[in-house]
RNA sequence: GCCGCUAUGGUGUAAGUGGUUAACACGCCGCCCUCUCAAGGCGGAGAGUACGGGUUCGAGUCCCGUUAGCGGUACCA
């Protein structure tokens, strides 16, 4: 029997939790889930200035909210730097790693790539040998133990090359002569990150480390930490990159709320909904099939079948409408069609709660005019908050007619002398039904010698101040006759106002 | 600079070991339905697979080169 697959989740608590970094989360979690594996949640704060307490809580918040329940954790790298530096000082013990003396260079003003390239230039092909690397060990602890600063730096072999298989990307080799000797603890005795993930995933005994693509040629940096310490080198996946259109990076800063995953949640999105599309980021079950339930992608998902190329999240920041992926959006609504109505009913009710129109009712006696209401209405929505604006005049009498609806329905001056007439008609129904109003209404409007059209598109705006909506009949069900009629009244004043 | 990764319509993806007019979804356009808008149904436009060579009877699939984008290269993560 094979062992346990043990995966992890290892953000750094800088930013909120962006689609990026869920996708990430989601793989893994599949990935665990698929193989009866554990799924850790390790936040790596190591980086105390650009890590805050906020940060982690989104992070949190957002996984929580997918449900991408971390079977272990999360842990707290900050609270494992002990272990780091003993595995560091062994290493050096072992002639594995030394004591670099080298003064640190002080921080200048050009930017960290603008350095790499200046010194790459300088120094030209090749790594220069660091002189402290052959220093004797116990002349290296002397001088430490009298307080001089020093870091530690790895020894990376001279001659021959690295090499792993990657899940998704295949066979990477890298040589020795283009890897220099890093830096593991700092001269201040602070661990760095190649040193820590590798600690931390030996101890929490990670069997497939699947990450981000930018990580991918530091890897070879890790496999040899693995191979100094000791450890057995876990298998390695890498996931293509997501970027924002135009092929940038995906920035909390610079692309804002969009990318957050919190911002989702808050907009009315479904949670699978959401994990279904991130799924189809960089994956394909390989058949036409794109709703796929949470069992489905957990029974589908392989590593393998992860393609290698970055995608594209392709959101348009100042489109009001179309404010995220589109496919993301049309996504949403699928589910949101899909779903049970009696699930729906409670995320709308939440969402009136939030607007201050929700009445008790709703829940009790009315329940069932509640539920139908809603299922009228989700074929044109998108989201759970459509249900609240768009959809604000099927639950409460305090709505906006909208100008450009008046304008289009309503500028008829017969309208004046027609709606009242046709609310006085309609009053005489017994039952309110879809057959009863529609017999009623076009049996006026030929007893009036007008089109049904015309009393059909007014009466909707009379009713619900829009242009647009279900069919007329279906929406005088929905709001009563007694809705109904009163609203038709009070709209005369509307007539032609628009102009 | 050096090292590496990637490259199929606007976007996401498909096209076992090379083999018919490059498929699906989103989006867009049109038609049907119809009282509007959606949903649904039907249809259409949109890539000849970054570019250039090569191998082959045959290449999106293999090889070489170029270009572009991205990543890494740090006493950041």
């Amino acid at each position: 029997m094979a062992d346990t697959v043990r995966v992890r989740f290892a953000p750094s608590p800088t930013g909120y939790l962006h689609v990026g970094g869920a996708r990430t989360a989601l793989f893994n979690w599949l990935y665990a889930r698929s193989h009866d594996g554990v799924f850790v949640l390790r936040i790596e704060d190591t980086d105390i200035q650009r890590s805050s307490e906020a940060m982690v809580q989104g992070i949190l918040d957002g996984m929580l909210w997918l449900g991408l329940d971390p079977d272990e954790g999360p842990f707290f790298q900050s609270s494992f730097v002990a272990q780091h530096r003993e595995a560091a000082r062994r290493l050096v013990k072992e002639g594995k790693a030394y004591y670099d003396f080298t003064p640190k260079e002080g921080g200048d003003d050009r930017t960290v790539g603008e350095r790499i390239a200046d010194r790459a230039r300088a120094q030209g092909v090749g790594k220069e040998r660091n002189p402290y690397r052959d220093l004797l060990v116990a002349e290296a602890l002397a001088r430490v133990e009298a307080g001089e600063p020093a870091a530690i730096r790895l020894k990376v072999p001279e001659d021959g090359f690295s090499a792993f298989e990657d899940l998704v990307y295949g066979r990477q080799e890298r040589a020795y002569s283009d890897i220099e000797d890093l830096v593991l603890i700092r001269s201040d005795g602070h661990p760095l990150y190649n040193l820590s993930v590798v600690v931390d995933d030996i101890e929490m005994r990670i069997t497939h480390v699947i990450r981000g693509q930018d990580h991918l040629t530091n890897t070879h940096k890790q496999v040899l930490l693995y191979e100094a310490l000791g450890a057995p080198v876990p298998r390695f996946a890498h996931l293509p990159l997501i970027f924002a259109p135009g092929r940038e990076k995906l920035s909390k800063r610079k692309h804002g709320e969009v990318v957050s995953v919190t911002t989702y949640r808050d907009r009315g999105f479904l949670p699978d909904a959401l994990v279904n599309f991130l799924a189809l980021l960089g994956w394909s079950p390989g058949t036409d099939q794109e709703i796929l339930s949470r069992d489905e992608l957990i029974r589908l998902f392989s590593l393998e079948a992860v393609n290698k190329s970055s995608a594209v999240f392709n959101f348009h920041e100042s489109d009001p409408h179309d404010w995220t992926d589109p496919k993301a959006l049309w996504m949403n609504a699928e589910y949101l069609r899909a779903m049970p109505i009696g699930e729906l009913a409670k995320l709308v009710a939440e969402e009136l709660k939030r607007a201050g129109i929700w009445r008790e009712e709703y829940a009790g006696d009315k329940r069932e005019w509640f539920e139908s209401t809603i299922d009228l209405l989700r074929a044109r929505y998108r989201t759970v908050p459509d249900f609240v604006e768009l959809g604000r005049p099927y639950f409460s009498d305090d709505f906006e007619y909208e100008p450009p609806a008046l304008k289009k329905n309503l500028k008829d001056e017969r309208l004046g002398e027609l709606l009242p007439a046709l609310a006085d008609r309609l009053a005489r129904i017994g039952e309110f039904t879809h057959e009863s109003t529609e017999a009623a209404l076009r049996e006026f409007s030929e007893a009036r010698q007008v089109k049904a059209g015309l009393l059909i598109n007014a009466a909707r705006t009379a009713l619900t101040g829009q242009s647009v909506g279900p069919g007329m009949f279906d929406i005088m069900v929905a709001l009563g006759k007694e809705k109904t009629v009163s609203r038709l009244r009070n709209a005369v004043e509307k007539v032609g106002a628009a102009v």
